[in-house]
RNA sequence: GCCCCCGUAGCUCAAUUGGACAGAGCGUCGGACUUCGAAUCCGCAGGUUGCGCGUUCGAAUCGCGCCGGGGGCGCCA
């Protein structure tokens, strides 16, 4: 397992600093977390701590003469080229150009597994995701949401978590009755008879064909049915029918889940009872006019309804949605002991993130534990012209539609290209176009580009995969593209860290660059230099690799041809 | 009324969570293919980081107050 340059030279300097503070040379003082960041520009070398400046006030020195002391003492290692104090008082480093290219040999042979960390050191992590309703057909906010959370939980899994990606399917609401109260009407006037709709029923075209199927399949026997019968046993009938879309839909847009796990079951089990009754000895609960209310001095408001007189459900429905989420946080952090449980919501239930840290705390968890991370909506247009969408009218663009019409990997691309926090414009046009407007084939060509050489050197009998002097590789643009490759470790690491998935495809387009640029300035098959050529050939199958590895991690493909 | 997110180059977005001179892509204009893929590369131009105070060695980033856009606010999920 990598650890990261950025931490060595952070340790380097934590032993300068003792050093220095043993020798008197410096006054005595607590050691704070050395920051380490990248250099911005390239005369500043590759890292830069400002580590000195803040020191400063506490030595009573200025902080290049700390810095000065400090680096004096710095313990060698085989990556430090340079070390330079500059500006201010920046401790710089420059790796040296030996080691970076001997990192190719290190990437070459982490090969598949190249960029794994060991950040989570085992610990396990759940990431909820999509969990739409499952009445209706995936739509793009709920895209948005299974990009997001399952490059995520590849970003984790690289991390060096353990992940697992759980599908919440809320099918103890009222809105599966009224589904399949809609699905009944449906399936009745396929038979010919002139049943009323439900007001505020699921007008979408689906549900119409879904009815006819099943009539069509099954016949009469939801007609010989008592109507509360029907109901009950087509809204299953039906969710059972989408989920099986869902996921294939999903499956197709590269997102798999290790779990389906249904609301029902918080509720049937007896789970919710006895979270309640948890609740209640704990002192949360307080009941008026028979309704149960959760209070807790983590709430904005007072309390938030649980179980009221006016609603009774089914037995295997749930009261209220707060009474799911109550049993369901402690199945994941109890029950099945994830020691994060990581939930990805649209930014309009923000509202909830209290009250769901509220129950956590109330149940004597550890808040923390329950991650929740908001995203903001997606706008879909074609050039300027906005898609309008309404769910109620039945009218939106499904995850089916999108990738009949654009793909999975412009979709993951496109969704991944901003933070969770802004509101994203999807560009229908724009994604599918192939061109070089479209960032999505930048990063793939790069990949093909290399495949494509690799076959040319293959074709003139270069033996790509013999071991080659990495030594030879000293240009700018080779070292360049190493120093680009290696930062993949620390994209993970800061977008496993952040929890922050966009970092990938600004990383996939700079790395692509490097390679650009070395491709334009470095020949690599040249039979006038075989051993230079057998180095680079070694490089180009390192960018292949790392280029490769980011894909995935976005959950793209990695074509050899375009 | 209260809560959340956003406001950065003409457009779409970054900025390693407080660090050095705020960076990319697209768009505009100009340039590069008889040699490994031109879906590429190179160059020019483009900024009071919405506005105003404050915090400190240092602010796009933190705090307060405005302005503008989006979303939400008890039995919908």
């Amino acid at each position: 397992m990598t650890q990261l340059v950025r931490d060595q030279f952070a340790d380097l300097i934590k032993e300068g600093l003792k050093a220095a503070q043993e020798r008197g040379e410096l006054p005595k003082f607590e050691l704070p977390t050395i920051v380490i960041e990248s250099s911005r520009q390239p005369e500043h070398g590759d890292y830069a701590s400002p580590i000195c400046l803040r020191l400063a006030q506490e030595a009573r020195m200025s902080p290049r003469e700390i810095a000065t002391r400090v680096a004096a003492h710095l313990p060698p290692a085989p990556f430090v080229g340079q070390v330079e104090i500059a500006g201010p008082g920046y401790i710089n480093l420059t790796l040296a150009t030996s080691w970076l290219a001997s990192q190719v040999e290190r990437i070459l042979e982490a090969g598949d597994s190249f960029g794994q960390l060991d950040l989570g050191r085992g610990r396990s992590v759940q990431v909820e995701f999509v969990s739409a309703n499952p009445t209706g057909p995936i739509t793009i906010a709920s895209t948005r949401n299974a990009v997001i959370g399952d490059t995520l939980a590849n970003i984790l899994t690289a991390a060096g978590f353990q992940v697992e990606r759980e599908y919440y399917v809320n099918d103890a609401g009222s809105q599966v009755r009224k589904f399949g109260e809609s699905l009944y009407a449906r399936y009745l006037q396929a038979l010919g008879q002139d049943a009323p709709f439900p007001k505020d029923g699921y007008q979408g075209e689906y549900v119409t064909d879904m009815g006819q199927e099943i009539a069509q399949q099954e016949g009469r026997r939801y007609i010989e049915m008592e109507r509360a019968d029907a109901v009950r046993a087509l809204g299953r009938e039906g969710i059972a029918r989408v989920i099986t879309w869902v996921r294939r839909d999903l499956l197709a847009l590269g997102v798999e889940f290790d779990t389906w796990f249904h609301e029902k079951h918080l509720h049937e089990s007896g789970l919710f009872d006895r979270a309640l009754q948890m609740l209640r000895d704990r002192g949360y609960i307080t009941e008026r006019e028979d309704a149960v209310w959760f209070t807790s001095p983590d709430l904005d408001a007072d309390a938030v309804l649980i179980r009221s007189p006016q609603v009774i459900p089914e037995p295997d429905e749930r009261p209220t949605y707060l009474a799911s989420d109550v049993a369901y946080v402690w199945n994941k952090l109890v029950e099945r002991g994830f020691d994060r449980a990581i939930y990805i919501w649209g930014a309009d239930h923000h509202g909830d993130v209290p009250r769901l840290k509220a129950v956590a705390r109330a149940l004597g968890l550890d808040p923390e534990r329950a991650v929740i991370i908001l995203y903001q909506m997606v706008n879909l247009k074609r050039g300027e012209q906005d898609v309008r969408m309404s769910k109620r009218a039945g009218e939106f663009v499904t995850l089916r539609e999108l990738l009949d019409e654009v793909g999975a990997d412009p979709i993951r691309f496109m969704l991944l290209t901003c933070t969770v926090d802004s509101t994203l414009d999807f560009d229908l046009d724009l994604a599918i176009e192939q061109s070089d407007k479209n960032p999505v084939y930048y990063v793939q060509y790069a990949h093909a580009r290399i495949a494509s050489m690799l076959r040319y050197a293959t074709d003139l009998e270069w033996d790509a995969e013999a071991p080659g002097d990495v030594s030879l590789l000293t240009h700018k643009s080779e070292l360049a593209l190493i120093r680009k490759m290696l930062e993949l470790e620390e994209v993970i690491a800061t977008s496993a860290t952040q929890l922050a998935p966009h970092h990938l495809t600004f990383y996939a387009k700079e790395l692509a660059t490097a390679f650009h640029a070395f491709y334009r300035d470095c020949r690599v098959v040249d039979a006038e230099q075989a051993a230079l050529t057998q180095a680079r050939l070694m490089l180009v199958r390192a960018a292949k690799t790392a280029l490769a590895r980011v894909l995935r991690l976005m959950g793209m493909t990695t074509p050899d041809r375009m």
